[in-house]
DNA sequence: CCGCACTGTGTAGGCTGTAAAGAGTTCTTG
DNA sequence: CAAGAACTCTTTACAGCCTACACAGTGCGG
């Protein structure tokens, strides 16, 4: 009930494109976009750790603190990368079905998430505030618009499909990093027994979990597959 | 390919209950449990980044350093606290269908979840090696292994699941945060307007993400229904 | 032209995880 | 039983992190 309004970040105020009055001094040498592009850069070559003000900073040939002019804190600055990866939305088109279109809604997220896999790890307190995120909700939103859903529904659909993919994807990687699972098996059979632990054991022994990534693709359309025919039912349903 | 095999850290191994031999100097005065109990307590209370090796210390009345005997680094620490927290795995009975095991297994795991949020904020890079949540994987696979699915398909319909309760309980807690959504709402007022964004801008008028916690019971049982009836549908097609 | 708003820089401080060395305790071995 | 090895906890130290703050230079508004 304390609802404490924090204004948006001076930083998403300048993806938006809104003009300051009055700006007397030097002309900014750098942009939010050129920043939020190197530090996306690093991420993608040396994993999210590797995302240090002084980092991008060096990257870019200023100094550490010259940053903070544009973007007001390192939560901030990876708030901006994540829309700045995210890039624009997917254009669905206007002729097919919702269900095509949520489809490759949800094929575009796993792309980008696949591509740029620390914003999995990115914890931001509040949803997305962005442009190119909020124009990733527009489109999603857009293709739903026409079922009958209610409001309600439709945001409810289109984050639960959202929240599958990126649970998916994120499971892909983990367990399909090169190597894991064996890892992870050897790990387990030096402490678990047949008796103790049996189902897994045998999933264990049955090599299950070791099939790479070929999986995770099977497993997102699986999974996604299911939801949209929930969402199918719902929409028969009147709506 | 290059499979570099990392052995077990030890506190995992403690937490197992294997015996070092010839333990010669002092005994110890805490153990692994101890420290994850403190650890967790800390993140409950005042979140994950309060966790820090000095704080944990502090709350023990020892000091920082001492830990390290117990905890090969603070990563290390962070995956025995999941295991801590998750606690021994929900018991299933034996009479029921194994529909209603897996119901009742997601169930346990939102609680979880809900119970220490932070959980959903480890950044582990490999699965989970701990007792307890090989418990929970234990009881989880058994409840499909009498369905006849192939032990790939056991695997992934629980990670599905398991990925599902994830996302869903991520996004309740991050949506029905005390004014979040309200606070979310009027920053995008600022920005967007009904010419680029009409179907956010309806949606967010609607007041359709702003209910709070119990849209997510609701949205957590409908996304796991629409997974078991793909669960059950495959296990009718002869598995 | 003066002054203010703005830029990038330099310095500094507090906090972090953890490496390394030391002092004390207990078990094992000769 | 004595001696040394192995183990525990402490102390000290350090590199790296984010960022607050004071500064010097720049360019527009009055």
């Amino acid at each position: 009930m304390s609802t404490t309004t924090s204004p948006m970040s001076r930083a998403m105020r300048e993806l938006w494109g809104v003009r300051e009055e009055g700006r007397r001094g030097p002309k900014p040498s750098m942009s939010v976009r050129t920043i939020a592009a190197a530090a996306v850069a690093l991420a993608d070559a040396e994993g999210l750790e590797a995302v240090t003000m002084a980092a991008v900073a060096k990257r870019l040939g200023f100094t550490t603190m010259s940053l903070y002019r544009y973007v007001e804190s390192r939560q901030d600055l990876l708030d901006v990368m994540v829309d700045e990866a995210a890039g624009p939305p997917p254009s669905l088109g206007r002729r097919r079905s919702w269900r095509t279109k949520l489809e490759e809604w949800a094929r575009a997220d796993a792309a980008f998430l696949a591509a740029h896999p620390w914003v999995l790890h990115v914890r931001s307190g509040t949803p997305p505030v962005g442009p190119n995120l909020v124009g990733w909700m527009e489109v999603g939103f857009a293709a739903l618009s026409d079922t009958g859903l209610s409001p309600q529904q439709i945001a409810s659909s289109l984050l639960s499909i959202d929240g599958y993919v990126r649970s998916s994807v994120e499971m892909g990687l983990r367990y399909a990093a090169d190597g894991a699972t064996a890892n992870w098996a050897e790990q387990l059979r030096s402490v678990i027994s047949e008796d103790t632990m049996p189902t897994v054991a045998g999933i264990l022994e049955s090599g299950a979990l070791e099939d790479g990534t070929d999986g995770m693709a099977e497993e997102l359309a699986f999974g996604l597959g299911l939801l949209l025919d929930g969402i199918e039912q719902t929409i028969a349903r009147r709506g």
